[in-house]
DNA sequence: GTCAATCTTATTGTATACAACATTGATAAT
DNA sequence: ATTATCAATGTTGTATACAATAAGATTGAC
């Protein structure tokens, strides 16, 4: 699959927002990125576009775009919308999950565990998305699993974050776990209250950490 | 608000598949767009490329964009998340909705009531949008209205054509009067269940027209 | 010294030119 | 006759050139 010259380029700006290279407000210039990249402002253009329909940065005719990170009201809505898609998406596959999909779910479980015992928060993080991306999978519904996976990509470094949190890694296992349980036995509602509950907390948790470095900043 | 012609012609091109000029799998061709908008290949690339993103045509690297309808199964896929989006923003809106608001919801209905007896479904398709707009605003949550309202309007020609069944749009009220009478009170799951099933049942009737015609054609 | 108007400059938005690739038709070989 | 190869053509993807507009600097008036 030969992907253009601007998709290419939109991920990297995508990374180089999401760690920190470009911060909030910071305008991106078309000619600085077409030399850093080594191509014309064509497939700059292109890139920016895209990112600019994501909601990742801003565009304001005539002036350029502007990096636009979102503050700690549209993170929390964007958590609860999270919550709610995951728990329809759970809610759909207690009725609708293979034999085989709870094997996937029990496998990745697994990783998850590995990696919290080998301290390796790289791979956990893969883990967890593949854990929550098999689940988006059996909802049978392929448009919402789309659109949870746009959601939970655009959501991702903020989710990072959170997890560092004391305690938080074992619970979330735990979270799984209970989530798995719920699928297995069929049972539409559990499912879905665990993801829910499993999703809104990290909307909570960053909050709280949000809280904390705005007390802390004073 | 001065937008850029890109924009425009993305609109334009828009409505030319919805009214059906342009057709399912057809090949949209730059250069005659180009012509066509009396501008040159770049607005119509920028607009091609936004269409692409918000998944009313596919772009195939070097081979150019299609026209993409959602088929059948793709149809009751976004229906069935609709709903679940809508009911979601019911149940919020249980809670956080203001009296004001209250009483444009039934100004609202009483439009698209007042539609139904001068048989002017144009005015009913836009009253009835409002009537939902309203309540993707009172969820008190603007990410979860933006996306109601995205996938509201990409949905909109498939909700009208199932809106021409027989007896559909007196029943569509009654429910309008339930979501009212629930949201009023306070009933966060009655909302969330009537709007569910309000959306749910056009994904069904859908389903239903489809079946015919093709039965029909055969 | 401050404010306003104008001019300069820089940057976006659009047009055109060019290059890379895919498709199609023709030609040749089996 | 059929298939494979290759050329011819057309279309996309990228680069560059130009136009329009907004931010910033400079000069002048008060």
């Amino acid at each position: 699959m030969d992907q253009k010259r601007s998709d290419i380029i939109a991920n990297q700006i995508e990374e180089l927002i999401f760690d920190g290279t470009f911060g909030d407000e910071e305008r991106l210039d078309e000619v600085q990125l077409a030399e850093r990249f080594a191509v014309s402002r064509t497939p700059v253009r292109e890139a920016l576009l895209r990112l600019a329909q994501s909601g990742l940065v801003e565009h304001r005719p005539r002036r350029g775009v502007f990096v636009k990170q979102p503050g700690p009201i549209a993170l929390m809505e964007m958590f609860e919308v999270m919550a709610e898609l995951e728990a329809t998406a759970a809610r759909f596959a207690a009725h609708r999950i293979s034999d085989n999909a709870i094997g996937e779910l029990k496998d990745a479980n697994q990783r998850c565990n590995a990696a919290v015992q080998e301290q390796d928060s790289e791979k956990y993080y893969r883990e967890n998305e593949q854990f929550h991306a098999i689940l988006y999978r059996e909802s049978g519904n392929s448009f919402l699993e789309q659109e949870c996976l746009r959601l939970q990509r655009r959501l991702q470094p903020f989710r990072r974050t959170q997890l560092r949190l004391r305690g938080r890694l074992k619970q979330s296992m735990k979270e799984h776990e209970q989530i798995v349980e719920a699928l297995e036995e069929g049972e539409a509602i559990q499912a879905s209250e665990a993801v829910r509950s499993h999703i809104a907390v990290q909307g909570e948790k960053f909050h709280h950490l949000m809280a904390s470095l705005k007390t802390a900043a004073q």
